[in-house]
DNA sequence: ACGGGGCGTCAGGGTTGCGTCAAAGAGCGC
DNA sequence: GCGCTCTTTGACGCAACCCTGACGCCCCGT
């Protein structure tokens, strides 16, 4: 049965999405702000998400983020700002869909099928934690780990390691790097690679000098290794 | 290069969206009816396919089904009807998303780039993978091992290899290499070509000086065998 | 036998790209 | 408004990479 994430703070939305979506025999669990959003993501691994971007506690868009860290899952969003810059970066951050408030259920519940028709063939999802022999990465917790302690990482750099793991063993070019930490506008700036990446080192590399883990391939990218 | 694939009888709409994802680096096939629009999609295998509704020769939505019979590729739907119905169906023919007309470029390309994001493939081991006697080459992640450990290629060395296995048994003439390398205006340069493919024969073959795997034709090109 | 074209090899020199450091700007909470 | 952290920017030295030219070899035709 498809499991289906409902994050929405005006109940009588909530109310309605779930009558439908149990009456076309979803599994329905919702959430009304974003912390419990994220924790009910975690623990149930829904199989897409119903996401409204006026949450209570925090910024939709920073749901989305936290989610694209660690998973996948199809994320439909759902809003009541219909200008163009807001669906933008909705969508870079990672949305699958956006839909405006008011919104009509025989859409939605079309958008909702097509989303997760076109997850379904994807396999399970990988490993949420990765080790090295120097450290280990925890990307649904967001938690890198050194000697028992946990680094401290500020938000880019922790975004730098991310797609840097989710790529583990492949070469991620410089453009798409910054493409997907800086934004889709970025592409040249490969300064802030050099700054961020030399952070990183410090950060987490035995020998910072003599990377293992961060390797440059010069002219090309970067890669990350276990 | 993402390769785009435009379907809409209107040719102001076609320039529009033609001239905006040429500046921003896609390559970009257009057709004006269905018909035409199958026949590039099986001859060109775009990345995505924007898709209007209303074209001169088929329903659009029979478009959708034709494409889906044989492929996966995201269809961005593009439409002037507003109607539920409309969408609906569209997106349980295989559509991925519905924009309707009068849209945002900005918009429409953020769907656009959404719709590309979540089709590239993230897979640990969907790489594809050429083995040779040798050393085996991961084209995706850039990645080239021999006797158990990872060859470093200068980007040139790389890009000239890349080309060749892509070509694996076929002669490739030294005209094609040195455009498809260095660029569009070179063709002549054939030193450029000695050099680099010494290189790649230094840290790749066997006995470099009796190729195996990167054949020298005479007068013509050179061909990699497995 | 001789000469020329095509190819492989090598090493120097110019250019580009990378790592590092430091300092200025931008947010944010207090 | 002040001080903190994080991000952006610039400058510099060094390493990696690309181009170039010289030389020798082999094959082929004269």
């Amino acid at each position: 049965m498809t499991r289906v994430l409902v994050v929405d703070d005006e109940p009588q939305i909530v109310r309605a999405l779930v009558i439908n979506l149990k009456a076309r025999q979803y599994e329905v669990d919702s959430a009304h702000d974003g912390a419990t959003a994220l924790g009910l993501a975690a623990a149930r691994h829904p199989d897409v998400v119903v996401l409204d971007l006026g949450l209570p506690d925090m910024d939709g868009v920073e749901v989305i983020r936290g989610l694209r860290g660690w998973t996948r899952v199809p994320i439909l969003v759902l809003s009541a700002r219909h200008s163009s810059d807001e669906k933008v970066e909705a969508l870079d951050a990672g949305a699958d869909d956006y839909v405006t408030k008011p919104f009509g259920m025989d859409e939605l519940l079309a958008r909702l099928r097509a989303a997760v028709r076109r997850a379904e063939p994807v396999g399970d999802e990988g490993d949420v934690i990765v080790e090295t022999g120097d450290f280990t990465v925890d990307l649904a917790a967001k938690k890198v780990n050194r000697d028992g302690k946990d680094v401290r990482l500020t938000p880019t750099e922790w975004h730098l390691l991310e797609v840097l793991v989710r790529n583990t063993g492949r070469l991620v070019s410089q453009r798409q790097l910054l493409q997907e930490v800086w934004g889709p506008s970025y592409g040249t700036e490969t300064n802030y690679l050099r700054v961020y990446m030399a952070q990183l080192r410090r950060k987490l590399e035995g020998d910072p000098s003599r990377p293992r883990h961060f390797i440059t391939e010069a002219g090309m990218g970067y890669r990350f290794e276990k």
